[in-house]
RNA sequence: GCGCCCAUCGUCUAUCGGACAGGACACAAGGUUUUCAUCCUUGGAAGCGGGGUUCGAUUCCCCGUGGGCGCGCCA
């Protein structure tokens, strides 16, 4: 029997990053077995479950390329089936209606337990046992008549056809119930493989408050979709061997399951920043491009960023971009107004004797064609007639026209930044920030 | 409290009883470099504790400890 495996995410506004992760392992196993990829959408909560919040999951599935087979299924047209399983259960025997613990809310239907020790070959953690004192009988329609998750969680598996269920380590007691339920609707009980979850620095599940929680954040935050893959496969799972950077094709051909762990793994943003670089330099200078430009699109800087002198910046700059967010720092190649970094100005420009020798950079770069090469010979002359040491003048002219300490080589930058604006930025400096 | 699961460098991991426990991130020290980054070299860094089984245990078993998860008319 072929592979059958879904993604069911309840759309409630953003993607979790340890739900993302389980799509991701379903997707490869799907993907290394030849089998499918569904998708069914759990919106059953009405308030929260907008057509936006469906947008956003889908956006993040194919943002990370996770490509499903069938028509997604939304379990929200499935009411009906659900309350006539209900009935059949109710009529089977399987199930009973009581008003539980006399809330008052009126009468549920009660799924019952076999009453009997179970057990079940997790395909990630082996055999898992419990006995039928740890099993209690399970609401499965609420007293106002809608299913709960676990009852339309099965039937959907069921209607899905669905052939392993590959989900949250926070899930394997439920398993139980679910198999009694399987079982109970005379339906074959799928294999089930349940993934370990992803933990903080302090080993508690993932949550807002740890920053970086959801799929959209990463986007933002300028990581790509390919790194982010990467990385989240990295968790929990390894390919046996020393490899940790793998294509798409890569990780196909060698997930399986049973080499996923079965411990919780804590997030590391540094390492997945490290991929993240890898993969940003080896991005097509065209595609680098094109994320850089929706940053600055996103950064409204309010300045006309010329297509010529983007690709010339992108070439510039691309080695040195951990994530796109540094896109956000390249204002001073674009702006006459830029803002000067305080602690850099102190360190390099508002200091003594400073003044005069800029003023002279200025004189003699007035009098040149923009080159690496003529714009360096100046520098190296002007330190000469002042007697400072080579390349002792770079890190005060690079305050002086990009405002900040770090970036690319000078030259080339003064080189991008043209003849006129290096002036103007000269200019500006000898005026208001020398002493 | 009860039940289930897990346990290798700070972190992610390799090891399917047998050599110096390997790799990556991070960190440190060098080198390259006009700053930053890249790149290169080197270094420190781990089998939770205690019992067994075995010629031999990180690996198998038990106990302890630590951690995770679950115990809803949430999903």
């Amino acid at each position: 029997m072929s592979v059958r495996v879904r993604f069911a995410p309840s759309p409630t506004g953003q993607v979790h990053i340890g739900n993302i992760r389980a799509a991701i392992f379903n997707w490869l196993f799907a993907r290394h077995e030849g089998g499918k990829f569904l998708l069914r959408i759990e919106d059953t909560d009405r308030e929260r479950s907008t057509p936006e919040a469906v947008k956003t999951v889908l956006d993040a599935m194919s943002w990370l390329g996770l490509d499903y087979d069938e028509e997604p299924l939304y379990q929200s047209t499935r009411q009906k089936a659900h309350m006539e399983a209900a009935e059949q259960l109710l009529k089977s025997g399987h199930a009973y209606k009581e008003d539980k613990g006399g809330t008052g809310k009126g009468e549920c239907i009660v799924f019952r337990m076999p009453g009997e020790d179970m057990m079940f070959s997790d395909v990630i953690k082996g055999d898992l046992r419990k006995s039928a004192k740890d099993m209690s009988d399970f609401v499965i329609v609420r007293s106002d008549g809608t299913p709960t998750f676990h009852l339309a969680n099965v039937l959907d598996d069921i209607e899905m056809k669905i052939t392993h269920i590959i989900r949250g380590d926070d899930h394997v007691e439920n398993t139980f119930r679910h198999i009694a339920l399987f079982r109970s609707l005379q339906a074959d009980v799928p294999k089930y493989g349940h993934l370990p979850m992803i933990i903080n620095q302090q080993g508690k599940p993932y949550s807002k408050r740890d920053g970086a929680a959801f799929v959209g954040e990463f986007r933002e935050k300028g990581y790509l979709a390919s790194a982010l893959f990467n990385y989240l496969t990295l968790l929990g799972w390894s390919p046996g061997d020393d490899r940790e950077k793998l294509t798409r094709d890569e990780l196909i051909s060698s997930f399986t399951l049973d080499r996923v762990k079965s411990g919780p793994a804590q997030m590391d943003i540094r390492k997945l920043t490290h991929l993240n670089a890898q993969y940003i330099a080896e991005l097509p200078i065209d595609q680098f491009c094109k994320v850089a430009r929706d940053v600055v699109v996103r950064m409204n800087w309010g300045v006309n960023v010329e297509e010529a002198l983007f690709i010339k910046v992108c070439k510039l700059m691309q080695s040195r971009t951990h994530t796109f967010s540094a896109v956000e720092d390249w204002k001073y190649f674009f702006s006459d107004n830029i803002a000067y970094d305080e602690k850099s100005v102190k360190k390099t420009i508002a200091k003594e004797g400073v003044k005069s020798i800029l003023i002279l950079l200025k004189e003699r770069l007035a009098e040149i064609d923009f080159s690496e090469g003529t714009i360096e010979k100046v520098i190296r002359g002007v330190e000469k007639e002042n007697g400072i040491g080579e390349g002792k003048l770079n890190q005060p002219i690079r305050v002086a026209v990009t405002g900040v300490s770090i970036g690319a080589g000078i030259y080339e930058t003064m080189v991008l930044l043209g003849k006129n604006r290096t002036l103007a930025k000269l200019e500006y400096v000898i005026n208001n920030l020398c002493i």
